[in-house]
DNA sequence: CTAATAGTGTCTATTAGACATTATGTG
DNA sequence: CACATAATGTCTAATAGACACTATTAG
């Protein structure tokens, strides 16, 4: 037999498969915490728990994994997030109690002013704050995968300016470092990650200055190659 | 309808799903060059080209995603590699001809001798110089997964003694550099090489020596936790 | 001895940590 | 003025790069 002749009869339910699906966790940063967007599940298994924006792959619609988180996360938010990264697969025969299954897992970062309006006006999906996290039981091993993806950002909190995505386009040095601090999970030195940010070249200065109480702060942009810049010196741990 | 009464009469067959396939991109240092194990396909698609060792989920035999890369590699090399780790995941609907594909790609390394006979009593698998690489037409997108996988481990290569897997279990630290130069593409400073992992006390010193011309070369051995170590200073690029 | 490779000493350059100091806004 | 927060100056510590030097084998 040819190739033509296998593909002509190739059956592509010829053999059982493991059930596949994309899940997105989705970070921002919003009144000094971490939150996590969750969506209540509508459909079993797991109805009426919470998890993460997901679903399964359209073979009409998507032409590529990142096509179907995309579509998944514009439709939970409204907007496409300025930074998704594949975060890692997950695949075995317990997690899903309808057998052997499959997810791709993404993180991406928004800031919450993108999607406020969009969120607000539905029930069904929430930001929920890190800390309350462990409180709620989420459906499938959706804990264990926001896990994973903040331990993955946390490292990137190390050698690279990714988590100003979880910001408004606009924001002060100061805004930044606190996204920094709270992943970390300890202080850092004001001069050293000022330093570094700016021998790096990574931000633009807006002109503009946010006042709330003490000396205004300088309003800053990202460069547009900010996020592929990785320093050769990580921060402490 | 209750979860129960869903889950008795969920068919997974019930739409549409992409295919699901497993591949290595599984790495050796010898001779000087890094080198990557292909195989020749017995099957369509793209069947008699060469490609990963890869393949499905065996839903019975498999429990998670890394049974099905452990089994494949085993089946090809005869042994479980001491390195695995998962590389990202290629879904589109363009990779395949047979439509929509994923493929969970891992990263995996090896000493060349511990798979030579094995490797060496069949002719449709072969270890493939990564120079020479380009020479061949792969099959799918294994030319650019085995490409992704070369630039992870050359990212692994300016912060973790991670290359050393793809080394005979006692070798000297002019091997463990000479992998890390391949990686690298440039030479690196012999003191600096060697202080940093001095310093992170990650070798043991086996009191054996192997001599082939000059003086001989102190032979050691990762200590267990090796691998994980990460520096917190890169290597220059 | 020479050749070859293994291994060390030591200086410089870079950059993060620590922490004090100055700057600029509000009331 | 006091207060708060932003922004900077400057010293130290850690560590990679550069490169010269010494050590140990074979012949």
């Amino acid at each position: 037999m040819n190739e033509e002749e296998y593909l002509r009869t190739y059956d592509p339910k010829g053999f059982e498969s493991p059930l596949l699906s994309v899940d997105a966790v989705l970070f921002t940063y919003h009144e000094g915490q971490l939150k996590v967007l969750l969506v209540e599940r509508s459909n079993h298994p797991d109805k009426a728990k919470w998890g993460l924006p997901g679903g399964f792959v359209d073979l009409g619609a998507d032409t590529c994994l990142e096509d179907t988180v995309i579509r998944k996360l514009k439709e939970k938010t409204g907007v496409i997030p300025p930074y998704i990264e594949q975060l890692s697969t997950i695949g075995n025969n317990q997690r899903d109690k309808r057998g052997w299954s499959v997810t791709v897992c993404y993180t991406a970062l928004i800031a919450r002013q993108e999607c406020e309006t969009h969120i607000d006006s539905v029930s069904d999906t929430q930001w929920v704050s890190l800390e309350q996290l462990p409180s709620l039981d989420l459906a499938f091993d959706h804990a264990s995968i926001v896990q994973a993806g903040r331990e993955r950002l946390k490292q990137k909190a190390l050698y690279s300016i990714i988590p100003a995505y979880s910001l408004p386009e606009r924001f002060t040095l100061s805004d930044l470092q606190h996204v920094h601090e709270v992943l970390l999970g300890k202080p850092i030195q004001k001069k050293s990650f000022r330093r570094r940010i700016e021998q790096a070249d990574l931000l633009v200065d807006t002109g503009e200055k946010r006042s709330e109480t003490g000396r205004p702060a300088t309003l800053y942009k990202l460069k547009s190659l900010a996020g592929q810049h990785t320093f050769i010196r990580n921060l402490e741990l």
